[in-house]
DNA sequence: CTGAAAGCGCTTACAG
DNA sequence: CTGAAAGCGCTTACAG
């Protein structure tokens, strides 16, 4: 591929005035401007990043890794980033850790030779000393979160999920209500626990699950719900909780496998909203998190930080979920 | 961060034996090294990959565009290339085009001066005039094909797909079937039409639609699917064969919201097999394709052409699809 | 087995 | 407005 100097000597100037001509073109003269153009144009010639970043001692890389890359909530959050980012003409590199700390190593290894100027993560669990080497740059959390001291971490309300949906739920007339979330181990099944413990009114019965694990819920959550419906209609719970997307596809599952209906027997909220959501037979009532929005805001918040525009500690953003009323929670009255 | 020349003071040594212990240690002596390693750690060195890219022509760098990071397919082939670059120690860079082709280019712009070894593309429709500025490299086309003359492509076997389908169906007793699929101005539409047209035995009653575009192609097919199930049952189609998963899932939400059941009272195969067909109160029968398979294979082969080890020309690779036989398709007999 | 030197392609003070 | 020169951090023949 053509290089500066091949520019240079096409057009009888000097490799400066063509990286000039590229990188500050008011300072030079037009017409010499449009020759180096021209001659850029018919030998195809492109910047070379890695001369660039090397002289500038500034990669421009941003790297994002996220730990489950076909979980929609992580899909959204890779595109809004690489939105932003191409916006600012930096480079995304994306990994995916797969819920495993040693991989998340792995490729925090290789990122760290990219001379990154920020790192946005969906931490794995107990990922704080991974991070470690990370020190000099800014590091954002989305969703969890490894311990690290200097990171900005972006999470949903999850307390104020929980209000919503047991509002909505208490509202209808339910008073016996279960509860399925994953292992309170990770930081956000455990606020979401306490959300519904603190917000599920007094005269509630409540059932809890914690299945262990943070993976793989879909299927446990499918059992653990044949087992409720089976249970005689005047001791089973009139609601479901379901602590994310996962779970709640394996309540949908064991709920019409042990044939009941959803509403007309047993009412659904789900925490998170799947794409399925929408258009299940009896659409489902969910907590909708601003996913977008979140990725968004990780992106721009990181912008700030390594433009120095912050000076601030790093601190938690909390983003406010919505409820989403269709048909899966019905009225007892 | 400390660079060779920190290693180099720090140990006493010069330069070209700190590089050499790294990159060829057995012509290093055993203290010598073990000296040098010591120091990398105490000094949290990294390799600053801009300088050895540069030094080396060579970017260990890989290229991949998708065009619909939130598509499971697309993220289950960033996944697969995944896996495989980070075992080959090269870099990722992902970008996605959102079925723009003028995005595409923008991105195709920025991967270029990355000085990419292989591209790896789901192209959007039209794309061949944004891939001709990379021929120097290897590409290889996923799923679609851009009509660059030297791309290797991979892509699901359509035509097998719907004789699978069709004979399914036929086999079933059905012999009025109804297809609903996306323009045919993308050819994996094209040849799945085809298929239909060829292995849909002759005495089978078709009713065919085309739905505009290939975007936001479920809420069109969710109206269509309504207008399908309004007819009286004499003269319904008694199966509905949904030409990829966004249909399928219009399909789903027009029958229930008809008031109709599947199975019961019309039958649908899926082509793709989303998540969600699994754990549908009526699970959906669908074809699959073995998408993390084809994401592999495009990396292995990228590599192969990257080595020189293949120096056949670009052909196209087709893979097979699979009949998942779940309970949305009912005997008629 | 180790070191001195050149060079990858770019940018950037500095001089004119 | 333009050019000559130095240097980013690494690797790699070449010499010893």
């Amino acid at each position: 591929m053509a290089n500066i100097i091949d520019i240079a000597k096409k057009t009888g100037l000097s490799p400066s005035t063509v990286s000039r001509a590229l990188s500050k073109p008011e300072k030079v003269a037009a017409g010499t401007r449009e020759k180096i153009m021209q001659a850029i144009d018919e030998l195809g010639y492109e910047t070379n990043i890695f001369a660039r970043n090397l002289r500038q001692g500034g990669s421009r890389t941003i790297g994002l890794i996220v730990s489950d890359i076909l979980n929609p909530f992580h899909a959204t959050v890779v595109k809004a980033i690489q939105d932003e980012i191409y916006r600012e003409g930096f480079t995304l590199i994306v990994g995916s850790s797969e819920e495993d700390a040693a991989k998340e190593s792995t490729i925090l290894a290789q990122l760290r030779s990219h001379q990154l100027q920020g790192l946005i993560i969906i931490p794995t669990s107990g990922t704080c000393e991974n991070l470690t080497s990370f020190s000099g740059i800014p590091v954002i959390e989305i969703d969890r979160f490894s311990g690290r001291q200097q990171s900005d971490i972006i999470r949903l309300d999850n307390e104020e999920g929980m209000k919503l949906a047991a509002a909505h739920l208490h509202g209808l007339g339910h008073r016996h209500i279960c509860y399925i979330g994953g292992s309170t181990s990770a930081e956000t099944f455990r606020e979401r626990l306490e959300g519904f413990q603190k917000y599920c009114p007094e005269q509630t019965t409540k059932m809890l699950f914690e299945l262990p694990g943070i993976a793989a819920l879909q299927a446990q959550a499918a059992d653990v719900t044949r087992q409720v419906c089976q249970l005689p209609a005047s001791e089973r719970p009139t609601a479901i909780l379901a602590a994310n997307n996962d779970i709640a596809a394996g309540v949908v599952q064991g709920v019409y496998q042990s044939g009941l209906a959803l509403a007309q027997d047993i009412s659904l909220i789900a925490f998170d909203d799947p794409e399925w959501a929408s258009f299940f037979p009896c659409p489902v009532t969910a907590i909708r998190q601003p996913v977008y929005d979140m990725g968004q805001f990780a992106a721009r918040q990181l912008f700030r930080r390594i433009r120095g525009e912050l000076l601030e500690e790093a601190t938690t953003w909390r983003f406010t979920p919505q409820l989403i009323i269709r048909h899966s929670t019905a009225s007892l009255t």
